[in-house]
RNA sequence: AGUCCCAUAGCUCAGCCUGGUUAGAGCACUACACUGAUAAUGUAGGGGUCAGCAGUUCAAAUCUGCUUGGGACUACCA
């Protein structure tokens, strides 16, 4: 017996099937079934345990899901190794929070042993309610072995390969210009930079200073600029940080925009002076009224000062103009040599200052980079050991060497409240434009009001300062980073060329310091002079060095390292080839390279596990949120690429197994989930989703397909809980009730598959239409899935079970079912249906793994045809390209159409369904249409109840006709005239399109053209007297007349509609035999006797007695005419 | 601020790459029908300035540019 079921569950399916999964090990079968030599690789971006999963977790991991258990069914043997982000500043933050204590406290209210600890507590305290979404979802991955990113193992594997880069020269010390806060002493990550209440209006001393061109250098515009050798031609550009000016080395210039050349005079010291600015910003610094006035006229002190344009050039004509320094303090060949020109930037705008931008180098991101580009030396000083140090020390003082500003905080907030209350206090910044304009090199000082980032501990403004940093030099592999790139089939593609490519055609050096505690420990160990240092890429290169450290006596020989961490690693001291002690470098590093090297890390590689290595390399497919563009999916790529760079090992494996070196070969980057109305989901806002609540209320296999059909994977997801009752209802509702009819038939028959396969060619034609759509359902969905589409597969097999399996297949094979023997009809019914549905379980089961194995699992319980223990241990569908018949399907639409046509007519004429009507008449224009109608002339028939269906012959001239222009055959023909042309052939007569039929061509008056057959469409429009409706180009026309058979019969059928509503409403099973006895009234005499047999027949009566006496029983009305009936079991 | 994505019926989405004159589907709504799939099903109906503006074209939801709104990422700037 098929098991049948009062009501859908979806939950409760899930929890049962759930259960199964576990029993029977599935997934573990799933795997071990399939052959290792035919690996299909998958990489899980590791989520971080330390926060509750959301919704949007489930959104993601349905899609690796789904590929993954699509590919098992294809054949392939799919690992999935489950794994853990356990590093980072979020989990020092927790840990932090649960505390009650702040960074500074570490090393003296707690020691960085016991935060460690605590971390490593605290990482793993969500472990639990991940791995039971990961369960109850349906994830398939392997919980059991996962790897962690903060075991000594892992981290040495991090180790290799930096050692790896190290040895190549790709890991360097390096200065980069980060967010500083001199009262902390610390550097700011951007996640603190953007803390509430961090950035807060500042008022600041503005300066736009003169930068003295050098009149005596080579440069096409030395003329130009240069009137005569005493002219003083400075170049203005403006500063909101005075103090950055010392350290001031190139003037940056957009190459697009336009600059002049203004005489005029200075407001302070009243010299004559020319100015270069961008030409939009003269009106910023001149009054109108000074335009072109008279210079003789201008004295010392005038309000309106004179100024004319006397030059005009473009940023790009600007380039390397040579000026003098505006603050010399430090100097020397390099920088005579290299700095002090005029470069090109692209983020200089003409919004604010002059267009052009004072550049400090180690003082701003930007004006680093730009430096960096065009080679510009930054200003530094030297200490005796030869180091450079920026102009600023760590505690915010100008050094030495800035002889008149030593010793002053470069910010006037890092003074005492006391000091700044000084009647004689004066920021540096003041100073510094008092001298400016002393010494004639400040055209304008102004105070300014801008927002400034404040350090969130100390409320001090922050300074942006080069800090010592660990690089990775990800810019000496750009170009094959972007070669490989072009490799990877990204999902959407305009991630990756866009997003991904950009991303990567701006590549800078990978910043991997972080001065924090835990996380990987950097292995790198310097002496305190820094001239020497090592890398250490092994835990036993590291024992081998702690060894040498003993005997050097560095080292007690106690000393033992369990723990890669911090404090242990801090502990060790090695031995520098000249025998100095080597301490290491105290940073960690950026936890996303701990992701990025997953694939070694996972498997100890290369101390362990090489062919296990070797196998899952690179990945098949991988897939993440789109903000993992420039997180994993960069640092996947940048490692990937650099090994195959750097490591032999990795070579060899590349080139063993044909890899070019990238890390993964598919990726699907997925959107957000948003709530309903668009919003991102936030904790703030209480938008979120539980996805616990609502796996319980609506299911897993709900929430999957209502994620999946409902958006492309990479369009954001609006949210709509609505959304998942919908599929609920609409698809597997549908399903399920397909599954129920199936069913309750084959339960009655006992079909259970046992008979001979009914050839194809012995099937009906509706038998055949379904098994072919099914095949090409097969075909298509198989597409999809490889094509990372799983969208549009979730929405053609819903097409197909809504569409046609269940609305047209099943409603047009209802009687097929109930009615008669168990015939060949009967069981290549019952075959098709079986197939049709247990095909489908196994297309919909990677999105919908519960219901499907369910379905599945019912199905075979009986017919046994499928010897596997799930679905998911099936093989995916085969399209069998024998039982595809394009013209089968067409015709079928046609049928469709041609009913729904029908039933639309007699809907306008008020006839119903169960009263038959003598004929349809349908025109054709063409034979083949007429043999294709009459192939499913007896599905139309019985669906619309109608005896026959008449062709309309062209000859008949009952027809009217119609000429619907074709506009993409006319457009090259007739151009701008189409309107004309269009409207003419709409409006052509009968005798006019007869012609044209006649003739093969046609000619429109009043022009050259002759429009041909092909140019145009011919359809019969209207019948006229008749009841007529047009769909593209069909059209049907209904013979509404009653004869008084027809009536009869139409009441024959009423009848028994309504003894069959008895049936039903006293509870007899469909299969119980009855007998009729109804009051013999005058409007069903005759239309018993004639039809007695049809009725006996349909509603399963042994006998039907007319009685003239009998009132017992119940009433009945049809039409008006009321009687009685009574039916009682045979 | 820059880069990218998105905008079609009350809601969720097709269609856009490759332009063709009546822009589709589901849900919701309304009416009717069906009643041996029945907590199911069918038919019909209303509902759209295809975000706005401009351009290219005989013809634009579709191609181009700009604007607006939403989102993401990057940056935080003299």
């Amino acid at each position: 017996m098929y098991k049948e079921y009062k009501q859908l569950n979806l939950s409760q399916t899930g929890k049962e099937i759930l259960e199964y999964w576990k029993e029977n090990k599935i997934f573990e079968k799933s795997i071990s079934n399939r052959s290792a030599s035919k690996p299909y690789t998958f990489y899980e971006g590791p989520p971080s345990a330390n926060g509750m999963p959301g919704i949007h977790h489930v959104m993601s991991r349905s899609i690796k899901d789904i590929f993954c258990r699509y590919k098992t069914l294809k054949g392939f043997q799919v690992k999935r190794k489950g794994g853990w982000d356990t590093h980072g500043l979020p989990i020092e933050l927790a840990v932090e929070k649960k505390l009650g204590i702040t960074k500074d406290d570490i090393g003296k209210k707690i020691s960085v042993e016991d935060y460690n600890a605590a971390c490593r507590t605290e990482v793993m305290k969500y472990t639990d309610v991940w791995n039971d979404l990961t369960e109850k979802m349906g994830y398939w991955v392997d919980l059991n072995n996962p790897y962690v990113t903060y075991q000594n193992e892992y981290i040495e594997t991090l180790w290799w390969i930096l050692k790896e880069f190290y040895n190549k020269d790709l890991l360097y010390k390096g200065y980069t210009v980060q967010p500083y806060s001199p009262a902390a002493g610390t550097g700011l990550s951007s996640h603190e930079l953007n803390q509430p209440g961090t950035y807060k209006m500042l008022k600041d001393t503005s300066i736009v200073a003169q930068f003295r061109l050098k009149n005596n250098q080579v440069h096409p515009l030395i003329p130009a600029l240069f009137d005569d050798e005493a002219e003083d031609t400075v170049i203005l550009a403006w500063t909101t940080t005075p103090w950055t000016l010392p350290a001031n080395c190139a003037l940056a210039v957009g190459n697009q925009i336009t600059y002049v050349k203004v005489k005029t005079f200075n407001q302070y010291t009243y010299q004559p002076v020319s100015v270069i600015l961008a030409k939009d910003l003269i009106g910023k610094y001149f009054k109108k009224e000074g335009e072109n006035a008279s210079f003789q006229d201008y004295k010392e002190g005038d309000k309106i000062i004179p100024w004319n344009i006397t030059g005009e050039f473009k940023g790009s004509d600007l380039l390397n103009l040579r000026y003098h320094q505006l603050m010399p303090y430090v100097d020397d060949e390099n920088l005579e040599k290299n700095a002090f020109r005029v470069i090109s930037a692209d983020f200089v705008t003409t919004e604010d200052g002059t267009g052009i931008v004072h550049t400090a180098s180690v003082f701003g991101a930007d004006d680093f980079r730009a430096c960096r580009e065009n080679n510009v030396p930054s200003v530094m000083v030297t200490d005796e050991k030869g180091n450079e140090f920026p102009l600023v020390n760590k505690q915010g003082k100008f050094v030495d060497e800035i002889t008149d500003f030593a010793g002053r905080f470069v910010k006037e907030e890092y003074y005492s409240d006391e000091e700044r209350k000084d009647p004689d206090f004066r920021p540096t910044d003041v100073l510094i434009a008092i001298k400016l304009k002393e010494d004639n090199k400040a055209f304008d000082v102004k105070k300014y009001e801008h927002s400034y980032p404040h350090c969130w501990r100390t409320d001090k403004p922050i300074l942006y300062y080069p800090l010592d940093s660990w690089f990775i030099k990800t810019t000496a592999v750009k170009d094959r980073m972007v070669e490989l790139n072009k490799g990877i089939n990204w999902k959407p593609e305009s991630t990756g060329t866009g997003r991904f490519g950009n991303w990567l055609e701006n590549l800078v050096d990978w910043n991997l310091s972080r001065s924090r505690y835990w996380g990987t420990p950097l292995p790198i160990w310097r002496s305190q002079d820094g001239s020497e240092e090592c890398c250490i890429g092994s835990i036993e290169e590291l024992n081998n060095g702690i060894k040498k450290s003993v005997e050097a006596g560095f080292m007690d020989a106690a000393f033992e390292i369990n723990d890669m961490h911090r404090p242990y690693v801090d502990d060790v001291i090695l031995v520098s080839p000249t025998g100095k002690k080597m301490f290491r470098e105290a940073d960690l590093i950026d936890v996303w390279f701990d992701s990025g090297a997953m694939p070694y890390a996972q498997w100890h590689f290369p101390f362990e596990n090489k062919e296990e290595f070797k196998n899952a390399y690179p990945a098949d497919f991988i897939a993440e949120g789109v903000d993992q563009t420039r997180g994993w999916f960069f640092t996947l790529h940048a490692i990937a690429v650099m090994l195959n760079e750097t490591s032999d090992v990795i070579k060899e494996i590349n080139t063993e197994i044909g890899n070019k070196g990238v890390a993964f070969k598919n990726v699907v980057s997925n959107g957000l989930v948003l709530d309903k109305n668009g919003n991102k989901m936030s904790k703030r806002l209480g938008n979120g989703i539980d996805p616990f609540d609502t796996i319980e209320k609506y299911s897993a296999d709900a929430s999957r397909w209502y994620m999946i059909s409902n958006a492309a994977p990479w369009d954001n997801l609006k949210f709509n809980i609505e959304g998942i009752d919908e599929v609920r209802r609409k698809f597997f509702g549908t399903l399920h009730n397909t599954y129920s009819f199936f069913s309750l038939y084959a339960n009655i028959d006992g079909f259970k598959y046992q008979e001979e396969e009914i050839e194809n060619s012995e099937r009906p034609e509706i038998d055949r239409w379904i098994l072919s759509l099914l095949n090409s359902l097969s075909q298509e969905v198989d597409s999809y899935y490889a094509d990372f589409e799983p969208t549009k597969a979730a929405r053609a097999i819903q097409n197909f079970v809504d569409e046609n399996l269940s609305n047209w297949y099943v409603r047009l094979c209802r009687r097929r079912f109930w009615k008669g023997d168990y015939s060949s009809d009967k069981i290549s019914a019952y075959q098709t249906l079986y197939t049709c549905l247990n095909t489908v379980t196994k297309l919909m089961s990677p999105i919908a793994p519960f219901f499907s194995d369910r379905l599945f699992l019912d199905l075979n319980a009986v017919t046994g045809k499928e010897l596997v223990e799930s679905v998911h241990l099936a093989d995916f569908p085969v399209c069998n390209e024998s039982l595809v018949d394009k013209a089968l399907e067409e015709r079928m639409a046609l049928a469709q159409d041609i009913s729904s046509m029908i039933l639309s007519l007699r809907k306008k004429v008020g006839i119903n369904v169960r009263q038959p009507l003598g004929k349809a008449l349908i025109p054709v224009l063409d034979s083949t249409f007429k043999d294709k109608v009459d192939k499913v002339k007896d599905l139309i028939l019985s669906e619309t109840n109608i005896k026959e269906i008449e062709y309309i012959l062209d000859t008949s001239g009952i027809i009217s006709k119609k000429v619907r222009p074709n506009f993409k055959a006319l457009g090259p023909k007739v151009g701008k005239d189409m309107k004309l042309v269009a409207e003419k052939l709409t409006n052509l007569q009968q005798q006019e399109i007869a012609l044209f039929e006649r003739e093969e061509k046609f000619k429109i008056e009043g022009s050259d053209y002759t429009i041909e057959l092909q140019d145009v469409e011919i359809l019969a429009e209207d019948v006229p007297g008749w009841q007529v409706t047009s769909l593209g180009r069909l059209t049907v026309a209904l013979d509404i007349t009653l004869t008084d058979e027809l009536l009869q019969e139409g009441i024959s059928r009423e009848l028994v509609n309504r003894i069959q509503n008895l049936r039903k409403e006293l509870n007899f099973e469909v299969t119980d035999k009855i007998n009729v006895r109804v009051e013999n009234h005058p409007y069903i005499t005759q239309a018993v006797k004639n039809n007695l047999l049809y009725i006996c027949a349909e509603t399963l009566a042994e006998s039907f007695v007319l009685d003239n006496e009998t009132a017992k029983g119940e009433k009945i009305i049809i039409e008006n005419n009321e009687f009685t009936i009574l039916i009682t079991k045979a």
